[in-house]
DNA sequence: TATAAGGAAGGTC
DNA sequence: GACCTTCCTTATA
């Protein structure tokens, strides 16, 4: 591939532990695709291991081919503001005006690492696919393309081989099945494959629509190191997620929502949706709403969110409203 | 069948 | 130890 920014390393040898050497043929294509100097993020955590990430130096062939390096992430400016407990979060800004504008600027300040976290999966993605030398969109992918998708899961994640159960099924196969048909072939790992190929398709989907509106405008108004002054790379906790989320309404609006904002009350109205989104964020492919919503009953006990006076289902109530 | 609730064990920081 | 993640059982709409 001779795209700017790109070595080509042709062909391309990966060496699996376990793996006899006639499934390395399948990537003798690929094309070692180096990074576009820092990631925009440059937070470990937000890397999706399913694909390459922008933030590393390199890949490095020799001594694990897949172990990714990560650069720092550029130093903030000044100290970065700690994140305020629940518990402290009042709904101060009618009353407080200096709380007020610092409360608009942390808001701001989510929503450009959202739409920069959604940019980076893209990004990833596309990387990926370079380096695969397959199409960006799962549908386009022939059976040579599902099988090198799949042997390139299995050693991002150093899954055992799993590729021998999806043998024979093109890419509109594999998009047409459902996670039950995943478990089906593999009930250990079909899960965590269902949920990487929904990721793909999304990104696919995503491409195809164009980059949102806000993420163009928030790379160029603002720098990075503005957001790591006043949100650094902490890891973020699932209530701070789920009220990113609800904060921006026009985004995620299909998958949760206030149902009253005052109360702190939403509602999830897309659970696969939304346990996707928060799978991503944390680097955790097989997540899913079962887990996601033990996490949340976990704030139950401490007072962070409940369920609702009159309980429904898939609504919660901040206990501390915004 | 999906969701809710909560116990228990384990991983990561 | 905090904060999940994962797996589990039981209950309910």
């Amino acid at each position: 591939m001779g795209s700017p920014g790109c070595t080509v390393h042709s062909p391309l040898h990966i060496s699996h532990h376990d793996h006899s050497d006639t499934r390395t043929a399948w990537l003798d294509e690929a094309e070692e695709v180096k990074p576009t100097a820092h990631s925009l993020l440059g937070l470990p955590e937000l890397s999706w291991p399913g694909v390459y990430v922008p933030c590393c130096d390199r890949l490095d062939m020799e001594e694990n081919p897949w172990v990714l390096r990560m650069t720092e992430a550029p130093a903030p400016a000044a100290p970065p503001a700690r994140t305020p407990e629940p518990s402290q979060a009042k709904p101060s800004q009618a009353q407080d005006p200096a709380s007020g504008m610092e409360g608009q600027v942390e808001e701001r300040c989510l929503e450009q690492v959202q739409t920069m976290v959604v940019g980076e999966v893209l990004k990833d993605v596309e990387t990926a696919c370079k380096l695969l030398n397959i199409a960006s969109d799962p549908l386009d992918w022939s059976c040579v393309h599902v099988q090198k998708w799949l042997l390139w899961t299995e050693h991002l994640y150093r899954l055992p081989q799993v590729s021998s159960m999806f043998q024979e099924l093109t890419g509109r196969d594999l998009c047409s099945m459902t996670e039950a048909d995943f478990r089906q072939r593999s009930l250990q790992l079909g899960d965590m494959l269902y949920a990487h190929l929904d990721i793909w398709r999304s990104a696919a989907a995503m491409k195809e629509r164009g980059p949102p509106e806000d993420s163009k405008s928030a790379a160029d108004e603002d720098s990075w190191s503005d957001v790591m002054c006043s949100y650094p790379s902490q890891p973020i906790h699932l209530w701070q997620f789920l009220r990113e989320l609800l904060l921006k309404p026009h985004n995620y609006s299909r998958c949760i929502r206030w149902l009253n904002k005052e109360k702190g009350i939403f509602k999830i109205e897309d659970s696969a949706h939304v346990a996707r989104l928060w799978g991503i964020r944390k680097n955790r492919p097989a997540m899913n709403y079962d887990k996601l919503s033990r996490s949340i009953r976990q704030y139950y006990k401490k007072g962070i969110i409940r369920k609702p006076d009159v309980s429904r289902r898939l609504v919660y109530q901040f206990v501390n409203p915004v």
